[in-house]
DNA sequence: CTTGACATGTTATCTTATTACATACGATAT
DNA sequence: ATATCGTATGTAATAAGATAACATGTCAAG
């Protein structure tokens, strides 16, 4: 059960300008944070509100959202899977799809469809339409307030007559730190 | 070679309040439009830009996006594929994913992630940044115009010093004739 | 303690996508 | 006309992602 510390792997940027950020920051997927902290909350804002919505957070959906909330990046289920594996439950793709497809309906997670691929979300419970920022530099994975777009969105839709049922906004480029390292391998 | 006709297929309304639209209309998937001469503007639009740009429209890519512009919906790359080797080309994945790729990196086609599929781009050429609005009745897809929402995006991503190179925008919803059908059977 | 709803586990299968390698085609320069 | 090189096509094999169907287990209400 290693509980990943700190400085989540390939989500924490090291370069120059990088700023220790709080957990309501927006883009603090992309910076250093206190990753050990940014877990704990949302794996008890989930626990909570399972518990409210009179739901069970059984010990695959914790784990599995445990393993999510490890990095700031998504996962394929068949990677969750292994993780699972590893700890003892079933070793079945069903195993970690009804895991994940609890969690995402639940809003503790999402799904990124770019990738084929899960992520924690950073505000279980906050009704949010977040955009996804994915890093292809370090693949980490972070969330930006989305309500203008969804705004946007909602416009387009009407001048058509579209009525919109749920929407995806995922866009993939490079997170600050990225921007720095990356000239310097193009060059 | 069956050269589908004027109401194409799943994308075309039946009900009340279906008006007509010319070629310029952002929804016309979702509505009753010329098809043929849809299909024929877009196949040449495609063809001059290839050869503006030096590449070959050969047949397996012409004949892909032919099929592709015989409907106003996404299809799978192994429907594509089912329907080519119909016509005497490759039986194998590649063909499809090969072609199908040639057409989205020129613009021809769109990929649409959501549903793991592709379909035909309804304005080769002029640069858009495409809204797609999916609907879940009829399967029909159409293009709206993203570029305030892609300027609400682009602020977003600013915001948290994200640097953007692609975005993909989609929308599951009903369209304008669905919209009119869908309550009937909730009822 | 039984029952019913829900959760987990497994098998099998399906769909989507890619890697690797062989063959054919087409434009260019001899 | 033909050698050549880059590009396109074809095939086989397999990886990666997802779901259907069914059996078993667990928990809490009655």
């Amino acid at each position: 059960m290693s509980d990943p510390i700190q400085p989540a792997p390939g989500a924490v940027a090291k370069g120059p300008g990088v700023k220790s950020t709080g957990a309501d920051d927006p883009g603090r997927a992309f910076h250093c944070h206190d990753h050990g902290h940014c877990t704990t909350e949302a794996l008890g804002r989930a626990e909570a509100l399972a518990a409210a919505r009179g739901l069970r957070m059984t010990p695959v959906r914790r784990r599995t959202l445990e393993i999510l909330l490890e990095q700031h990046r998504a996962m394929g289920a068949y990677e969750v899977l292994d993780r699972l594996a590893e700890d003892g439950f079933g070793k079945q793709p069903p195993v970690a799809y009804r895991a994940l497809e609890f969690l995402v309906e639940q809003g503790f997670a999402h799904r990124i469809r770019r990738l084929n691929a899960f992520a924690a979300c950073a505000h279980p419970g906050e009704a949010h339409r977040p955009v996804f920022l994915i890093c292809t530099g370090c693949n980490a994975i972070a969330e930006a307030p989305g309500a203008r777009v969804s705004e946007a969105l909602k416009l387009a839709a009407r001048d058509v007559d579209f009525a919109i049922d749920r929407a995806s906004v995922e866009a993939v480029g490079l997170c600050p730190a990225c921007q720095s390292a990356a000239p310097e391998i193009r060059a």
